[in-house]
DNA sequence: CATGAGCGG
């Protein structure tokens, strides 16, 4: 979901300017919000828009002890985050500031280049536990980041640990175009999911530098016979505000074993562009991302009840 | 209109 920045604050300024300097955050209250019932947690869920934001002050690195004791079991367990597109003025304070109310982040990293000090674009976060990392997984994926025109997008940290995640068999992709300017990861995803139960990701293109959508998209099937079929029925279907132009799917590997003729194709009434109205479960599905377009509250509501939906994220693929 | 790149210490 893109969003104008709240009173269209500019990009805080950073604090801290050493570069490749893990932040650890200093425990300021008890520990449990993930423990939290759910209208609890939406209590403090919106998070405080930072007009003139002030990041808060970062102590020297510092780790709880639960945080050594955890490390010293070697459990193996993945409790870190990556997190994508972030801004050059997206720091670890900023990062920080943002899950600290979750009262279970531990630490964050700005990943920046050795030569140059600039930021990659992309970092971690660490969590008490794997459960306290899900539950910001699933509750953040996909909002609208503060004082930012982007939304969050993340994933387990699972390839610096040479972890992978569970092999998950072959994958069909569809190239979806015409994506509104608003629709997000989790939005692409849940209208094609609505229908086609075998969906498992997908991923609106960003410009890098600016955080917007390019527009386009792909979706990911676990199912050939679902890809097939949604590239007729899903084309003209609405995702948010647009109709979505589907296509197949160019290889994103070397390979270019998957070469399909650029054709557009068209929905069960023949007519691409537009809604077929008698798609029940399309209309559905365009419903219901309107809804969360609209609602960024609505997403967190759909996104927490639909938790065994959001395991896709633990595929690295998307 | 268009065919993704994003894993450290």
């Amino acid at each position: 979901m893109q969003q104008p920045p709240p009173g269209g604050v500019a990009p805080p300024p950073s604090l801290t300017n050493d570069p490749s300097q893990t932040q650890y955050y200093q425990q300021q209250q008890p520990l449990q919000p993930w423990m939290m019932t759910h209208q609890q947690q939406q209590a403090s869920q919106p998070v405080p828009p930072p007009a003139g934001w002030n990041p808060p002050p970062v102590p020297p690195p510092y780790q709880m002890h639960w945080y050594s004791d955890s490390a010293a079991t070697g459990s193996g367990e993945i409790r870190s985050l990556w997190i994508g597109d972030l801004q050059p003025w997206m720091d670890e304070n900023y990062l920080l500031s943002i899950f600290a109310q979750t009262g279970a982040v531990v630490s964050a990293k700005v990943i920046r280049n050795k030569q140059t000090g600039l930021p990659e674009g992309y970092g971690f976060i660490e969590f008490v536990s794997r459960a306290a990392a899900e539950r910001v997984l699933q509750s953040y994926n996909g909002l609208p980041m503060p004082s930012a025109e982007q939304s969050f997008r993340m994933n387990w940290a699972s390839l610096g640990y040479g972890e992978k995640r569970q092999e998950e068999g072959p994958e069909y992709t569809i190239f979806v175009g015409d994506l509104a300017a608003d629709v997000s990861d989790y939005m692409l995803q849940e209208t094609f999911k609505a229908v086609y139960p075998s969906v498992k990701g997908a991923k609106v293109v960003t410009d890098r530098t600016t955080g917007w959508s390019k527009g386009y998209g792909f979706v990911k099937f676990g199912d050939e016979s679902e890809q097939i079929r949604s590239m007729t029925e899903m084309n003209g279907m609405y995702c948010s505000t647009g109709a979505m132009r589907i296509g197949p799917a160019a290889s994103k590997k070397l390979g270019t074993d998957q070469q399909y003729p650029k054709a557009a194709y068209q929905n069960t009434q023949g007519n691409p562009g537009e809604v077929d109205p008698k798609n029940h479960s399309g209309s559905f599905s365009f419903i219901l991302v309107y809804l969360i377009s609209w609602y960024g509250q609505l997403n967190y509501e759909l996104n927490y009840s639909n938790a065994d939906i959001c395991w896709w994220f633990g595929s690295q693929c998307f």
